[in-house]
DNA sequence: TCTTATGCCCTTTTT
DNA sequence: GGGCATAAGA
């Protein structure tokens, strides 16, 4: 069945009932597979579906489907060829092999400068791969100025699909594409997991892309039980290659489906959703669904004028203080943004007054340079192919760039017969004079590692061993990175192998750190989040920052963007709030004046109140 | 001349 | 944090 729901009717509770009926009526837990799109919200989701059927979270099988993809992948590796299993590589490390990559098709062709960036080869190959669509194609629709360039573009593609494949990593589009190739092409293994999951339940529906569609579909292939649920208005990641056209086509797919519409708003004031409603208006292609508020009257939401970043962090922030004063929870309110970048003044102020906050944008706990360093040294113990992996420690020695790196990755597996880690001892030979005492060191204080197994103990070993001089030469704030580190190994311990660490650690990336989780749950804080992060919950007081062209919608030249987007996202923003809403807008930034966005241009005066600041 | 180190600019969204 | 230009080093 679909159900097709606006903002605050309840989809996710919805699922969670569904979970409990099915139980009821004699479906045991384990045969109930839940997919949603992020950790947070997967984690949400069990919690609740758990606690209403009075079972433990591990009784259910769910999660991103990231997440059930690896551990379905996990068991069938070698199926794939992949002999000894496979590394993950995150965001980041996906951006660093392409990087390698590209230098390398550059230094071989000579007008190279015609090359795109690696965040943009990045962007394009993912593109591709999550829409299943020709390279070419992919580049005319997201970068049609770089078309003259495909041939060279698809070199790097072809160059960084071969490494992968060499070096046993996957990126995340590989673990969803290869699960659709284990289901498809695998007759025994697609009935083995369709059979098991009787009944599938997809949040977020709108969201999924050509892959992840593929993967429902086979999954639930057997029993053909399938609840989704989702809303066209709230796609926000076309950029990801998510296709709304997925929840138009579930019809025409899933014939027999029946389709619910929810349409009573049971979040907001009818005051925010009026303007909610005024603001998705001017999008033309949308369900049309007015939504129906059925709570109390309330304020009208707030448009805030303010000079600037600095004033704007202001006032936010003291009206945050005033909340407080007045006795009101900090957990209750959320500020939201187009872009990481515009938390930065909230932040500042936020730390002036004292007041507790929790930033969910930005670079991931795993992404910070120190994390990922430390990481490095277990990858290498696990996959001693693992390039990127050996250039990032290499690189940390002083008098090593990326020009020596190289060269002694090329000395390391120059020799089919002798595996990396053997060769590093005699790797001086490569590396200038400069260099070979630090070489000699850390190739001892790897050399220790290799008797350790439990990642724990690995980290620990690593610190101490080597790295954490690195720190306090490297980073000003050093103690706080350390102490990270002490925190990673702490919760390593529960983990006896370093596989299953480093996966998890890959796929859950995006989460929040543990020390931030733990205080989060503790105690009470204000949250500061993206607005693409903030979807599916809601907050009493919401703040959104930065309404200003350019910014909100955001407009990057030479792409090809979708303002109707930008407009769902603004309806996503708005829609978080139940109590009390504040549109803030500046009349100037750093880059000169500023025009409030068009998006509150579009809403019909009245339906919000402008305050003067003094 | 090839490499590494450093200072200064800017910053879309994510599994 | 990342990219890029430029200074310093080998």
């Amino acid at each position: 069945m679909l159900v097709l729901a606006g903002a605050g009717t309840g989809k996710t509770r919805t699922l969670t009932y569904r979970v409990a009926w099915l139980v009821e009526n004699g479906v045991h837990p384990s045969n109930i597979l839940l997919l949603t799109f992020t950790n947070k919200a997967s984690k949400e989701m069990m919690r609740r579906a758990a606690s209403l059927i009075g079972a433990d979270v591990t009784s259910l099988w769910g999660g991103t489907f990231h997440h059930i993809g690896n551990l379905i992948l996990k068991s069938h590796a070698r199926l794939l060829g992949y002999k000894d299993g496979f590394s993950i590589l995150d965001r980041t490390d996906t951006k660093d092999l392409f990087e390698t990559c590209r230098t390398a098709v550059a230094s071989a062709h000579k007008d190279s400068q015609l090359l795109p960036k690696a965040s943009v080869l990045t962007d394009l190959h993912s593109y591709a791969r999550n829409t299943s669509k020709p390279a070419e194609t992919a580049i005319s629709e997201r970068f049609a100025a770089l078309l003259p360039n495909a041939q060279l573009i698809s070199d790097v593609t072809t160059l960084y699909e071969k490494k992968k494949r060499e070096l046993n990593l996957v990126d995340f589009d590989d673990i969803l594409h290869n699960l659709v190739v284990l289901l498809r092409d695998h007759e025994d293994i697609r009935e083995y997991y369709s059979r098991r999951f009787r009944h599938v339940l997809v949040d977020e529906y709108q969201d999924t892309n050509m892959l992840q569609a593929e993967v429902v579909a086979l999954l639930c292939s057997y029993h053909r039980n399938i609840t989704a649920v989702g809303d066209d208005a709230q796609s926000i990641f076309s950029f990801r290659g998510a296709n709304f056209e997925n929840i138009l086509n579930f019809q025409k797919q899933y014939p027999d489906a029946r389709i619910f519409k929810l349409t009573t708003n049971y979040r907001s004031t009818p005051q925010i959703l009026h303007t909610a409603n005024a603001a998705i208006a001017a999008n033309r292609r949308q369900f049309h669904k007015e939504l129906r508020a059925v709570r109390a009257e309330g304020e009208l939401p707030a448009l805030v004028p303010l000079e600037d970043v600095r004033e704007q962090a202001l006032f936010v922030a003291s009206k945050i203080k005033d909340a407080v004063d007045d006795g009101g929870a900090l957990d209750d309110i959320a500020v939201l943004y187009r872009s990481h970048y515009q938390s930065m003044e909230i932040q500042m102020e936020l730390t002036r007054l004292g007041i507790p906050y929790d930033v969910r944008s930005g670079m991931k706990f795993f992404e910070q340079a120190h994390i990922k360093d430390i990481l490095a040294y277990l990858r290498i113990l696990s996959n001693p192919y693992d390039e990127i992996s050996w250039k990032r420690l290499l690189k940390m020695l002083p008098g090593i760039g990326n020009a020596t790196a190289e060269k002694i990755w090329n000395y390391l597996t120059q020799s089919p017969q002798t595996p990396p880690l053997e060769r590093l001892i005699g790797a001086a030979a490569a590396a200038p004079k400069k260099a070979r005492e630090h070489l000699a060191a850390f190739a001892a204080c790897i050399e220790g590692l290799r008797k350790i197994s439990a990642p724990s103990e690995a980290i620990d070993k690593a610190l101490r061993g080597s790295y954490e001089k690195y720190l306090f030469l490297t980073f000003p704030d050093a103690d706080n990175r350390l102490r990270d580190l002490t925190q990673l190994s702490e919760y390593a311990v529960k983990y006896t192998s370093t596989d299953t660490f480093l996966s998890e650690m890959a796929i859950q990336g995006a989460e929040q750190p543990m020390a931030a989780a733990a205080a989060a749950e503790s105690g009470e804080h204000v949250v500061l989040s993206s607005i693409h992060q903030a979807k599916g919950l809601e907050w009493k007081t919401v703040f959104i920052i930065g309404l200003n062209d350019g910014q909100f919608p955001s407009i990057k030249s030479g792409k090809n963007w979708d303002e109707e987007e930008e407009r769902r996202l603004f309806y996503v923003a708005l829609t978080r709030a139940c109590d009390e809403l504040y549109l803030c807008y500046t009349y100037t930034s750093y880059a000169g004046l500023m025009r409030p966005s068009r998006f509150i241009r579009d809403i019909p005066g009245g339906l919000f109140e402008e305050i003067e600041i003094i």
